[in-house]
DNA sequence: ATAGCTTACGAACGCACGTTAGTTAGTGCC
DNA sequence: GGCACTAACTAACGTGCGTTCGTAAGCTAT
């Protein structure tokens, strides 16, 4: 059977993502990928070059995506730290909810790239954290946030956020904005709550 | 040679730490641990049950000396919901940071673990999780703390500490007392910090 | 001294891996 | 209708894997 060639690869994209962030990268055969696919393995180079490849631009296009939707989100914020901390964690939240597998394989398969590809990927990483140590700094420069270090309180804000995507579950208890909700709370408020002061409540 | 038995599986366990962490479980060859033993693969099998047991008994004795630890600190703390959740971050964070290694390979190498053996270490860690939770809920109860999710919240804030192991260095730029503190503050105050009313100071 | 246990070795087994080669069958354009 | 192209197949290659086996050598207790 011919198929049309673009659905093979978009197939293979999305069941290699699924086995990859199930198993993890090693762990996955191309033999098992093509059988999710329904093809034989020497098939899937039709469409790869090869199982590093794969996985390379798996997480580029990822991470590429990342940014461009963060820069749209941040650009549709309105005025002042607060409120694009909001935006941000508001759409990285949301949008780590809804990529769950995507954002594990980019964060834990890193080590699986050979060092070329590692390079590219931790590079984009580092713009991306980039840009919230600079709003983080924005906001202590005008005494909005009190900040000691504001690069290692990026890393941990990205760190909570994200650490969302390992429980979470569509189906489960809580909805995506009900979570952003939550951690867009401790992030300005931290654990003792607004509660202290309502009247300091924004 | 011939070597004192347990020195060997010490530096087995060692050397085994050291590769998953590096290169994954999966990527981990026997050839290569023996090698870094500096011993043959076979032998190997002097002093670990097989591969997938190696992984498991390092993971469970991790999880065993954390719960311990735990207690201990906690025991030690003095009284009060704020003074136990700095006592649990002040250890939490310290302990991970001085086992950066023991932390990512119980935390990203789960999934390599068979049914059972994955199903013994989840249920450790949801005990420690647990304590988290218990502490929160304290706190919550008398009016420390303002809380609406107590399990979601010990979420963020675990990953949030554990996340620190990402980026730590021993010789970088911050001791490990200073990122406990920046956490602890991050924790208990947020991002805004607690100078928007100083006289709220705990 | 010697028996018994521990620890190591070298060689090999069977298997599964990623990848390549050569070939066949549909698809679209002139 | 014929040609080029794409996408699939089967078969196989060489390699390296976890693991087992049989054996040698050192340590310890009698």
């Amino acid at each position: 059977m011919v198929r049309n060639g673009s659905e093979t690869a978009a197939a293979i994209r999305r069941a290699g993502l699924g086995l990859i962030y199930r198993h993890g990268f090693e762990a996955m055969t191309l033999r098992a990928l093509a059988a999710e696919v329904g093809v034989q393995a020497a098939s899937l180079y039709n469409h790869i070059r090869n199982k590093q490849d794969l996985l390379f631009e798996l997480i580029r296009e990822h991470m590429e995506a990342l940014s461009a939707d963060t820069d749209a989100a941040l650009a549709a914020s309105p005025d002042g730290a607060t409120n694009r901390l909001r935006a941000f964690i508001g759409h990285h939240v949301t949008y780590h909810l809804e990529r769950r597998q995507e954002v594990f394989v980019a964060n834990f398969e890193l080590r699986a790239l050979d060092a070329e590809h590692r390079t590219v990927i931790v590079e984009m990483r580092r713009l991306y954290e980039e840009r919230l140590v600079a709003l983080l700094r924005a906001g202590a420069a005008t005494h909005e946030f009190e900040i000691a270090d504001p690069r290692i309180t990026a890393y941990a804000i990205l760190a909570m956020l994200t650490g969302a995507c390992t429980w979470y579950r569509p189906d489960g208890r809580l909805t995506r904005a009900e979570i952003v909700q939550f951690h867009t709370d401790l992030v300005l408020h931290g654990c003792l709550g607004r509660g202290v002061d309502p009247e300091l409540t924004f």
